[in-house]
DNA sequence: AAATCCGGTGCATTAATTGCACCGCCGGAG
DNA sequence: CTCCGGCGGTGCAATTAATGCACCGGATTT
């Protein structure tokens, strides 16, 4: 699309820092490229770049448009796959940014189940926790997020929520593996292993264990689900993790174990998307397919 | 904006209906415009026109693309006019498709307020029914409506809704004048004067007429709800209007009496806007004035 | 004080856009 | 039927906009 380059070159001296730099980026001069900023500038009415001894940096009315920008680039993307749609085959790029959880087992089975019936949808997955997945959202770099206790709900639209007990792992050989639901407090006798506090199952642990008026105090923080589970499996340490995560069908290595509800309220995952947003057609209806997955999974 | 001059090119094309004859409304050559045309359809990767032996028209790919273009437009008029607001004085302008019946009282009064505390602020009421309304908001020629029971309510988001019970109007001298509140039938005794079908009222009383058997027969019918309040005004007839296009406070020339909700239901007064849309500043504040004051009327 | 990196500008060069003249096509009027 | 008028499309020359190059003045770093 020539006639955005403008935008392009706005986005390239934002990344960039400098319009120096963001010409090198472009492979074209620095003059070029000062004076198409310079013209816009004049156009749009104001300055949108703050002028720094060591480069340039978007202004307040920059942002509004940074954004403005983005979004109407992204627009103009889903108005193309739609017109894509009409010719016949069903195209399209689904990005979404997801908790740690869903890697395992959920997500690659849905995109799995999507691409059967759609072979040329392909798909972007973005690990990223709770905080980092909103901002996707806003810098339309997801079209979807699916988090677990999302952190502030400004701009994400709820197109789905699901309760999600947090339940600990442990060796099928630890004393607790056999119980149906355990108390907090019996956790806490053990060796833990816990995700830093930028998640939501930690969010939630720390607060219940405030209101019995204890304190975490895990033998391994770790940002990674999945050595939380390979850690938990060896030895009487104990995890936690929500059941998503885990393998409904096969057996695992590990034993599951719901928290009492009483210590430890669920925590919901969200399926959402940037507010107000037209999402493209594929996205649409993965959406659709996730909901009714987790429906499934919920009753 | 110099570099959205195509989609201006492509809104000449569409609006004027052939190459040549947009060529003129721009002051440019017929074959200027068609390489522009064409070029963009290239880059686009999809003809975005029909071409007819008599000029051209969009195509569904088309139609697409020309309601991003619209959405697009509109929504950088409101990062403008919202860089604008940064440095100092409010500005903008707001476009409303409203009702007839709240042409009388209720919205001048309302503009009257808001650009008491906002001067800069302009507006634009475009009277529409209904269908028209909604059609107005989906072109992105109106940011807000407020209209009398919507017909599809497809894109249309609902800001504030609120009860409007129809009233039946006449002379203070009329027989029915002093009663508190009316049966459909009595009314149907007296000449009726109505608005045509495309209207709620309308509406709603065929449709309570038909459920006690009887059947509308109006002595006139009419677009014009002045024209209603002031035939109403003579003789004996009835006339019918919602609550919100009559003069709260002062003495009317005609008696209002609210009909029977057991014979006819309230309708409903929505204030809504194009679903997903950023609306400007402007008419984020002038939506909220509105369902305040719909809230004080209503309770 | 020197070196470096920055945004901005004058001027020649290059690339894109436009205007002009003209083609072939099709529907309607004569 | 023919002919006319309006249509979209194209080759080519003229015009206009964008770019590259060389350079300036200013601020920060070394």
């Amino acid at each position: 699309m020539r006639h955005l380059k403008v935008y392009q070159m706005i986005e390239a001296v934002t990344r960039a820092g400098s319009i120096r730099k963001a010409a090198e980026d472009m492979n074209i001069t620095a003059s070029a490229l000062n004076r198409r900023i310079q013209g816009f500038e004049q156009e749009f009415g104001s300055e949108i770049f703050e002028r720094l001894p060591r480069g340039m940096r978007l202004n307040p009315a920059g942002e509004l448009l940074l954004h403005h920008i983005r979004a109407q680039k992204t627009d103009l993307a889903r108005v193309q796959s739609q017109v894509a749609d009409l010719s016949g085959v069903r195209r399209g790029h689904v990005t979404i940014a997801c908790s740690q959880a869903l890697l395992p087992y959920f997500l690659p089975r849905q995109i799995a189940l999507y691409r059967r019936d759609h072979p040329g949808v392909t798909f972007s997955v973005r690990v990223r926790d709770r905080v980092q997945a909103e901002k996707d959202l806003v810098s339309f770099h997801s079209d979807l997020a699916l988090v677990f206790e999302p952190a502030h709900m400004v701009d994400f639209e709820v197109l789905y929520a699901i309760d999600q007990p947090v339940h600990a792992i442990m060796s099928r050989a630890h004393p607790l593996a056999a119980a149906r639901t355990l108390r907090l407090r019996q956790c806490l006798d053990y060796d833990l292993v816990v995700p830093g506090p930028q998640y939501g199952v930690r969010t939630l642990l720390d607060r219940a264990a405030k209101r019995i008026g204890r304190q975490l105090e895990p033998a391994l923080e770790t940002e990674s689900f999945e050595m939380i589970r390979h850690f938990a499996a060896l030895g009487q340490t104990i995890g936690f993790q929500i059941p998503i995560g885990l393998n409904p069908a096969a057996h695992e290595d590990v034993a599951s174990i719901p928290l009492s509800e009483s210590d430890l309220p669920a925590g919901q995952l969200y399926l959402g998307q940037l507010r107000g947003r037209a999402l493209p057609v594929a996205s649409i209806r993965f959406a659709q397919q996730l909901t009714a997955a987790l429906d499934a999974t919920g009753g």
